[in-house]
DNA sequence: GAAAATAGTTATCGCGCGTAAAATTTAATT
DNA sequence: AATTAAATTTTACGCGCGATAACTATTTTC
């Protein structure tokens, strides 16, 4: 390592030998320059250890090369393991990805926006809440930056949208637990926050139509994102009092499904597709937590990979082409039937 | 809202009638100005929706009132839930938070405190990973910005650490294993990464000793932080192999017991402190799905928010003081007992 | 080996704001 | 009303880098 500090690239210059304007040009793209110089450049970089103000930079960047990404929550480990994703393709791509949680608060979303419109991102890769969003306050930002949600579509707002075929995966999921044993009731929240889960309970619907038996919708009371309490107060509740018509239930979400799991323990009721059980229980998410629940929760699994590199791949072009698509896409991904103990 | 966009300071001293360099001042510190002229400012801001250049502004700033917010990894519900906790106490304190997981790889820890002083932040929250961190990088940059460090101490380095008192706690749940039951045995990873488990296994010998009954490790292989695999697996065969010398197995976390709940009910053994209970499944952290395990799982909670509030309240006083601290700080909490089925 | 293309250099400006010193206004005190 | 202290305005400079224009040096092309 080199002598004592450089202060700005104007002294790096002078030690590297090489002009700041080329210097400049390296930073901003290393395979700018010519080969020999780069080698220049990184040898004298190597010994020196000088980086550019990153403030400085972006202050006379047109564009940044920051990437916001927002989620609704992440103390839900679904969140949690697709920003991880969508981190590391944001890094892979050469891109400085900035994580905001909005902690299950809409309002808090707004915020993140509204702070992230202060640092100039490229881009923004945002996994909003959906219903209870601020609409306007989402598109009036789609205008300024460039913006593809994930998980949870916005209609017609935002420039693509990623996420998973829920009439794909409901339908997958439906048509095994017919074959397997009795058909499923559904359980949901009365007021779910998120867009999918209205999807879901439409393809509940159809699945089950298509299959030739009749629906039962059971919806709850609660409010916030703490789902594996519902899910087991509520859950419980309807499991005492035998409302559910058939022997086998799907949930809306995994989280839902784990809590009602721990309360149809609580209840000594045998869950799973043994002989000995008296009932099944099937989510949707495949979270992590759900290979470890009693019985382990057969599920559908969503591809966090697949929907993180899409979602961060098409801002990436949209970014890079520096025009705004013609046309709103949308990518589903299929999800995947992932059969454990629970059903 | 205003009119057209007010693109800097000076136009914004234009339409609001107040001198750039008193804006400057205001902006930096509201209370800096004369009421009057505050209001004045406050007034034309709701006009015309102006805000400083955050590059702008931190480029000349001595310091920036960013600070880093490192945890080792996010998608362990511990720290998600721990950062958020410190995120907010940062933005109640008027400080823009930054939040950076490692992914759990120590590599990445490094690259983060190498990003993070790019971002000059005017002081650094940072959950270490212990062992595997790099102490050295960790010294080094501590002697460039404030650094406080919570939940996994680095002994002697940075101004203050901040976390629970690991004797305490194990004493405690022993205490209790010990009154209601069999003394417990002790379960845990042959490689901790996290210094609290080598504190935790100290804490047990002493504990057990105290009351007069011989302590039992059982230490497994195991890499990463899969903790839930790892207790299934490891502690699953443990279990099946009768190696266990009481009925009583006290984990080294929750994410470890959670994992062992499973495999005891894949091996149809009842847990809990009933009567037609065959053993007893203790764990530590109170982690967010504790609550949710079958049995719901006895455990120590830390106080997280205790945690996250003290660590910022001190990073805040040494920005604060513009001074280090003559004297390094340790301040840990007690864990606080939390009995539910499992033991 | 000369012309053409490419890459690098020097020089200069601008970005939006912090900050300091001096001049001026405003408010508080006697 | 005069004195003084505090707040504000004016003026001016600097931060570190992006961007550009006009040259100059180096490399390619035939």
């Amino acid at each position: 390592m080199g002598q004592r500090k450089i202060r700005n690239m104007e002294e790096f210059a002078a030690v590297s030998g090489i002009s700041r304007p080329t210097l400049s040009k390296y930073f901003n793209d290393p395979d700018s320059v010519r080969r020999s110089t780069r080698e220049k450049i990184e040898a004298a970089l190597s010994q020196h250890d000088y980086r550019p103000n990153v403030y400085a930079v972006n202050q006379n960047r047109r564009k940044t090369r920051n990437i916001g990404v927002v989620v609704p929550n992440l103390a839900d480990p679904f969140f949690s393991e697709i920003g991880r994703e969508v981190e590391l393709a944001c890094l892979a791509a050469g891109y400085s990805p900035i994580l905001l949680s909005s902690h299950g608060n809409p309002a808090q979303e707004r915020a993140n926006l509204d702070s992230l419109r202060a640092l100039k991102p490229a881009g923004v890769l945002l996994a909003p809440f959906g219903k209870a969003s601020d609409r306007e306050a989402i598109a009036r930002f789609c205008r300024d930056v460039p913006v593809v949600t994930f998980d949870a579509n916005v209609e017609g707002v935002c420039e693509a949208f990623v996420g998973t075929d829920n009439f794909q995966s409901v339908e997958l999921i439906v048509e095994y637990l017919c074959r397997s044993g009795e058909p499923p009731c559904f359980f949901e929240m009365k007021t779910p926050s998120n867009p999918n889960a209205n999807k879901r309970r439409q393809a509940y619907l159809e699945a089950m139509e298509r299959h030739g038996f009749a629906p039962h919708i059971h919806q709850v009371p609660g409010e916030g994102w703490n789902f594996e309490e519902i899910g087991a107060t509520e859950g419980g509740r309807l499991i005492s009092a035998g409302v559910f018509e058939t022997d086998t239930v799907l949930c809306s979400n995994d989280r839902l499904a784990i809590g009602m799991l721990s309360a149809a323990y609580e209840l000594g009721l045998r869950v799973g597709h043994g002989k000995d059980c008296v009932m099944r229980i099937a989510g949707q998410d495949d979270h992590p937590f759900s290979r470890y629940t009693c019985p382990p929760l057969t599920t559908i699994a969503q591809d966090y990979g697949a929907i993180a590199n899409r979602a961060a791949s098409t801002l990436f072009r949209i970014i890079e082409s520096e025009t705004r698509l013609t046309e709103r896409e949308e990518t589903l991904f299929d999800g995947k039937l992932v059969m454990r103990a629970s059903a």
